[in-house]
DNA sequence: GAGCACTGC
């Protein structure tokens, strides 16, 4: 705890110290700030973000990039682009009907005519027909776009509007549902066309879009999974890859697959001949980023050109602390104090790495504020997690009551899923949790969840979310050397996860993971404990060849090991038990919310769905009491009966959503998803046993319990009903190394399934 | 006695 602070004066002391690394003080010189001043002068004080350093490389290394002669990267800043007569719709290229994009006739509510001038103000909109000629000349265009710049909502458009895009859709691909959704509303409505018209979108549980669509956003899973049923994606003749900085598993599965299709969808092309007598349409390319390894994407797509468009952002002052502070929830409450008592108004963001420093800072802030002469503002304490009760996360979201402060306590949730009103202060610890995949030869990997130091555009980031709605200052808990010894970005998921489920996908196109041109090629170790796991799921036969289980797995939107339990599920007709079960393991929000402060409330509620046999069989009553309620009850009842029994109904929600999809699945595949084991319970442990083999522990003389596969010794997580039971084998969904290696979502089997399923192994081997 | 960043099909 943080909390060996008695007195608040003492938030001043650790400014005491010396400071032999400040350099500049702001404004404000009091003697007890211990901030360095990153503006060194005065004279960008309108884009301070853009002051960082490695802002002011991009500039370098285009410049350097420009004297190469191989590379054709050009440093494209508004100024530097032609700029447009202002109506969009007077564009040479323009074959469509203009939709009123911007003439001020088609109007007609005062509301579209503010819409249609904030388009014509965004920062891209004067780059328009430069953008426009580059997508036009060339196959592959890397756009470099800060936050603001408008490029995801205005670059589909400028296409549409070009003609460019006239043999086929436009795919804009987002990492996340909300964003896909959301823009295709805003979008529609710049169009003035109703949404799944001319704009739609397409994510999982949700399609808005029909034949005459034309721009569609989307999420980079669903057009992966696309590709199974349209490998050259000849729907599309341009994909957009947006936030392609942040290098989802999808994303770069997706580069590395655009890349061969153009090649093959391009090919026929004559080089100086327009005349398309071909079959495919060409691809276009477009790769958005929003950070500064636009270079990257560039040399993976042949030196495909970069451009750049400034964003728009309020003014942030950064400061970086003139020593490091290893005890940065201390140093955080002090700062927090810091702004509370010098500065003006305004909501204070604090990202820390987990719920744990969450809680701590929470209790120490509460303990200062109280002791605070009455004349200072309240202090109002907004915790935000994922693993939070819903509803308390909503906290955030209220208006802030006068003479009160706002502190928002926050993981990385706030950094670019969720944008919190208000904030003008942000207090960045430097720190995140990440979960990382570790390969085991042995096949028994697993994920470890550790604290680390956040990357340059991690910090940016954070930094902004002080400038959305005007200028904000950023106290960073670290040094400016830190910040600057940082990784410039976040390494790619696909070197850092479990490969499983997409090797399986793509054996499913024909396509092998270690073969395929990616831009960052994971680890032969990883890919070893993945095939290996399919191997003995039984999707792939000694030859890493796709077996017809395989497939049969691939089809369902699971992990392997998931659907690998489903499939079994049919031989021991419980089909019916193993998808509610399956459906709820799957739903992102988690079932059972944990409050700290309602520990003792929460257990003796949850007794009730307690199964001896394990964490499985308890989510299956809860599911089933729940769905006894939901037939019976109003929606208000339901409601107060998951809050009575501390169920989140989010996810029991979400949870019928996916079962409803898993059930059309399995129709397919001829599986009868009404098979039910009614109250004998044991053949659905059985399935589940089929796909969680590899995560499975004996226990062993001494009490512990030990990875069949693999050496590790391996504790059931306290969050388990098994927890401190004592069972002599346990499955468990998955197994997470913090401070120990802990099995989470545990069941007890019998030490003689394993037996069996060898055998039945072999036999079919 | 002890605990868990975030997505996606």
């Amino acid at each position: 705890m943080a909390t060996a602070v008695k007195k608040p004066n003492l938030i001043h002391q650790v400014s005491d110290k010396p400071r032999p690394a400040m350099k500049h003080l702001g404004h404000k010189t009091k003697k007890t700030v211990p901030w360095v001043d990153v503006d060194d002068d005065d004279k960008s004080r309108k884009t301070p973000l853009k002051r960082n350093n490695d802002m002011v490389n991009v500039h370098d290394q285009h410049h350097s990039a420009r004297k190469s002669k191989k590379a054709r990267h050009s440093y494209l800043s508004m100024s530097d682009l032609p700029s447009e007569n202002g109506d969009a719709s007077s564009s040479n290229h323009s074959r469509r009907r203009s939709s009123g994009t911007a003439g001020p006739s088609a109007s007609s509510t005062p509301r579209l005519i503010a819409l249609q001038e904030q388009r014509r103000q965004l920062p891209i909109a004067q780059g328009k027909d430069a953008l426009i000629e580059e997508i036009r000349n060339n196959d592959v265009t890397v756009l470099l776009g800060e936050t603001g710049s408008g490029k995801t909502t205005q670059v589909p458009q400028y296409i549409l509007e070009s003609g460019l895009a006239e043999n086929g859709q436009i795919a804009v691909t987002q990492p996340r549902k909300v964003a896909a959704t959301s823009l295709a509303t805003r979008v529609s409505t710049e169009q003035q066309t109703p949404l799944g018209s001319t704009v739609g979108y397409s994510v999982r549980f949700d399609e808005r879009s029909s034949s005459s669509t034309r721009i569609k956003y989307m999420t980079d899973g669903m057009i992966v999974r696309e590709l199974l049923s349209d490998p050259l994606l000849n729907k599309y003749s341009v994909v957009i890859v947006d936030e392609a900085h942040e290098r989802t598993l999808r994303t770069d599965l997706l580069i590395a697959n655009l890349k061969t299709i153009q090649k093959q969808r391009n090919r026929p092309r004559d080089e100086k001949g327009k005349g398309n007598a071909d079959k495919m349409s060409p691809l276009k390319i477009v790769v958005m980023s929003a950070t500064l390894d636009a270079e990257k994407f560039s040399k993976f797509y042949h030196n495909a050109k970069i451009l750049y468009v400034k964003g728009r952002q309020h003014p942030v002052k950064i400061y970086h602390s003139a020593s490091s502070q290893p005890d940065y929830v201390d140093a955080a409450m002090r700062t927090f104090f810091q702004i509370h008592t010098d500065q003006p108004p305004g909501d204070v963001l604090i990202f820390l790495p987990g719920q744990e420093d969450i809680e701590s800072l929470e209790n120490s802030i509460k303990l200062f504020a109280n002791q605070l002469p009455c004349d200072t503002m309240d202090v109002l304490i907004c915790p935000m997690y994922a693993a939070q009760a819903p509803g308390q996360n909503a906290k955030v979201f209220t208006q802030t009551p006068t003479n009160t402060r706002k502190c928002i306590l926050a993981t990385n949730i706030a950094e670019t899923s969720i944008t919190i009103p208000g904030v003008k202060y942000v207090i960045d610890t430097g720190k995140s949790k990440e979960k990382r995949y570790l390969a085991r030869d042995s096949g028994g990997g697993f994920d470890t969840l550790l604290t680390k130091d956040i990357t340059k555009s991690s910090a940016m980031q954070r930094a902004g979310r002080a400038g959305r709605e005007g200028s904000g200052v950023c106290f960073r808990l670290y040094t400016e050397d830190a910040f600057n010894s940082m990784e410039l970005s976040a390494e790619p998921e696909i070197l850092r996860v479990s490969l499983t489920a997409s090797i399986l996908q793509l054996k499913c196109l024909g396509q092998d993971l270690e073969e395929l041109d990616l831009m960052d090629k994971p680890d032969f170790d990883s890919i070893i404990s993945a095939l290996k796991t399919l191997w003995l799921l039984g999707a792939l036969d000694n030859n890493k060849k796709l077996t017809p289980l395989g497939r049969q797995m691939a089809s369902f939107p699971l992990e392997p090991p998931h659907a690998r339990s489903i499939i079994a599920s049919q031989a021991f007709a419980c089909t019916a038990e193993v998808l509610n079960i399956i459906a709820v393991l799957s739903s992102s929000s988690k079932l059972f919310v944990d409050v700290s402060t309602f520990r003792d409330e929460i257990a003796t509620a949850r007794q009730k769905f307690r199964h001896p046999a394990g964490d499985h069989l308890t989510i299956l009553n809860a599911f089933r009491a729940y769905e006894e309620v939901a037939d019976s009850e109003s929606k208000s009842a339901r409601r107060e009966w998951c809050r009575k029994h501390f169920l989140n109904e989010r996810a029991l929600l979400e949870a019928k959503e996916i079962r409803e999809q898993l059930r059309q699945v399995c129709a397919r595949a001829g599986i009868d998803w009404k098979a039910t084991c009614g109250e004998n319970e044991d053949p659905v442990i059985r399935s589940l046993g089929h796909g969680l083999t590899m995560n499975s522990a004996f226990l062993q003389p001494d009490g512990s319990y030990r990875q069949t596969m693999g050496q590790s010794i391996v504790k059931i997580h306290p969050g388990s009903v098994l927890c401190d039971k004592k069972v002599p084998a346990i499955i468990y969904d998955e197994l997470i190394y913090t401070n120990q290696i802990y099995a989470r979502g545990v069941s007890s089997i019998l030490k003689s399934f394993f037996v069996t399923h060898a055998a039945l192994n072999q036999r079919n081997a």
